[in-house]
DNA sequence: GCCGTTTTCGGCCCGACTGTTTTCAGTCG
């Protein structure tokens, strides 16, 4: 596991040097060795030991020191001096829109701003218009970025939580009286954002099970309610409850709240009572006389409508994908080759791939020149002669240039099985623009799949402004799939979107967009996404094995 | 601050966009 303390010392001794407007590249040399430590989960303290951290590329004498002395004494002096120098606080403001080292730098210097708060009074109050560079246009972008930071605060991603959360609760049921337990809340409704991490807990003897756990953790009581906070400060909370309540508490903890009050409505009308004993949740839908709603659909009313008619459709699960689309490989910005990532993607149970690293404009992801994309060709086709157990397809990952136009020439896309279009550049266009731009993109014949269709990051991007709907209602015409990028930060579509989509007869892609071997995994959130989103196997396309994949997908770009 | 053997000094990934820029600096992906 690696040090996220020492990573983000890396990472904030990078973003100091570049306020305090030293060499970028030194600045660089520290963020570079925190990525390398999270990337390839260096393990620090092994390395320091053995002596064998300077054979590492990318560390030198200067940060072989300073992990050294990381290791020994828990901190890095230089570091602790720098936020003497330059507070620390000056680390938020670069992380706003348009906002940098160097203009947080002349802001800190010429009006005293280190925080957002102060940043933020000074768009409002007008002293910021003041200062070369902040134009109303700016400020705009500056107090939206800040508006948008304001609103995810508390909330955050699925996966900042489920190591944890999976660790917590192998604990919980390891002890010998605890009889269940199940984390509850949004979290088990595979919500995008969470803001808690609710865990619900079974025993013959909750109060007492509560005490004990209560010093295990360090956590607070109030009655049969423990409160504690992860690492990164989720609050999380756990109810030890009898083991009679324990589905109703279950179900009733995992909400949503509309869909938790349309349930009770249920309850009453046909007078079931909350103490009876259901040994699972499937059983107490039974009782109500209707069909099992899977926690990820429980969001309105509309799912218990539905199970009344029992017309819940069989949502997809893992084992129905087959195809693994969207990858990228050390050809341009990934870590691992091509059949370093399908060896991986053939043990997950995939039986094709389809390669689609960056097209030629994305100079800094090392996009492929067309040279180059002939080149990647021969590679496939030898990987594929040589029978590897898995299939190889030839895709790309085209950047949607700003006129709508795809990355290459139509003789060079037409060598491809899959072109995955996606948005990279241009981002701040008029809504109408961006539309326009992206239905250009779906009207190309060579388009297969639109990539990740809004751009948001979640917690820290905002989508660019599209008419999402246009969209889609367009690749509906077109007859063209979309995209569920996988990679937890984006879950683009968005599973609200998803519905829309599978309203308007669209195929969907279930996508990793994974950059290395062990987040080739991540296509299994998207699953997630796509159940929340009502999708069967038959609304994805990699769900079709290779034969009709080529037939239905590959042959008609 | 890191790297390297046609360099121990001089590069370090790069191109597009934006602003108030009259020729470029800062930000972003």
């Amino acid at each position: 596991m690696p040090d996220k303390k020492l990573v983000k010392i890396l990472d904030n001794i990078s973003i100091l040097l570049e306020i305090k407007g030293e060499n970028p590249f030194k600045a660089r040399a520290y963020s570079n060795a925190a990525t390398l430590i999270r990337e390839n989960q260096i393990d620090i303290e092994k390395e320091v030991k053995d002596g064998t951290l300077g054979n590492i590329k990318g560390f030198g004498d200067a940060l072989v020191k300073k992990l050294t002395e990381y290791i020994q004494t828990g901190k890095i002096s230089y570091y602790e001096k720098l936020i003497i120098e330059v507070p620390e606080t000056l680390i938020d403001i670069t992380k706003i829109n348009s906002i940098g080292p160097k203009k947080t730098k002349l802001v800190y210097e010429q009006l005293g701003i280190k925080s957002i708060n102060e940043l933020e009074e000074a768009c409002l109050n007008g002293t910021l218009t003041k200062l070369k560079g902040f134009t109303d246009k700016t400020i705009e972008i500056i107090l939206n970025s800040i508006a948008h930071k304001k609103a995810s605060k508390g909330l955050f991603l699925q996966n900042t939580v489920i190591e944890y959360a999976e660790n917590l609760l192998t604990k919980l049921k390891l002890d010998s009286q605890i009889v269940d337990a199940e984390i509850s809340g949004s979290y088990r409704r595979f919500a995008e954002t969470i803001s808690e991490l609710q865990i619900i807990t079974s025993a013959n003897n909750p109060e007492t099970v509560c005490v004990q756990f209560k010093s295990i953790l360090g956590a607070e009581q109030t009655g049969s309610q423990l409160k504690l906070s992860t690492n990164e400060n989720v609050p999380v909370t756990i109810d030890f409850v009898k083991t009679d309540e324990y589905i109703f508490r279950l179900h009733q903890s995992t909400g949503s709240e509309e869909y938790i009050s349309a349930f009770n409505e249920l309850l009453k009308e046909k007078n079931i009572k909350s103490d009876f004993p259901f040994s699972s949740e499937k059983e107490l839908y039974t009782a109500l006389a209707i069909q099992y709603v899977p926690p990820e659909l429980r969001e309105s009313g509309m799912a218990l409508e539905k199970a009344k008619q029992f017309t819940i459709p069989k949502l997809i699960e893992n084992a129905d994908l087959k195809g693994m689309l969207h990858v990228h490989s050390t050809w341009s910005d990934g870590k691992n080759t091509i059949l370093e990532m399908a060896l991986k993607a053939k043990e997950l149970g995939f039986s094709y791939i389809a390669i689609c690293d960056h097209s030629r404009s994305a100079g800094y992801t090392n996009g492929l020149s067309i040279e180059r994309v002939q080149q990647q060709h021969e590679e496939i086709d030898k990987l594929n002669s040589d029978n590897h157990g898995i299939k190889f397809l030839k895709g790309i990952e085209s950047d949607i240039l700003a006129d709508g136009s795809l990355d290459y020439p139509e003789e060079v896309l037409d060598k491809f099985d899959v072109v995955v279009a996606s948005v990279h550049s241009s981002f701040s266009m008029s809504k109408s623009q961006m539309t326009k731009r992206i239905i250009a993109a779906l009207a190309s014949p060579f388009t297969t799949i639109l990539g990740h269709p809004t751009g948001r990051l979640l917690t820290s991007r905002l989508p660019y402004e599209v008419d999402i709907k246009e969209i889609i209602d367009a690749a509906a015409d077109y007859g063209k799939i979309i995209e569920i990028n996988s990679n937890p930060y984006r879950l683009d579509l968005s599973w609200e979107n998803v519905i829309y989509a599978k309203a308007k007869g669209i195929k969907i892609a279930i996508n990793p967009d994974s950059h290395k071997t062990s987040t080739l995994d991540d296509v299994f959130i998207g699953v997630k996404v796509a159940r929340k989103g009502w999708l069967e196997a038959k609304d994805i396309v990699n769900c079709l094995d290779y034969e009709n994949f080529l037939k239905e997908i590959v042959s008609k770009t």
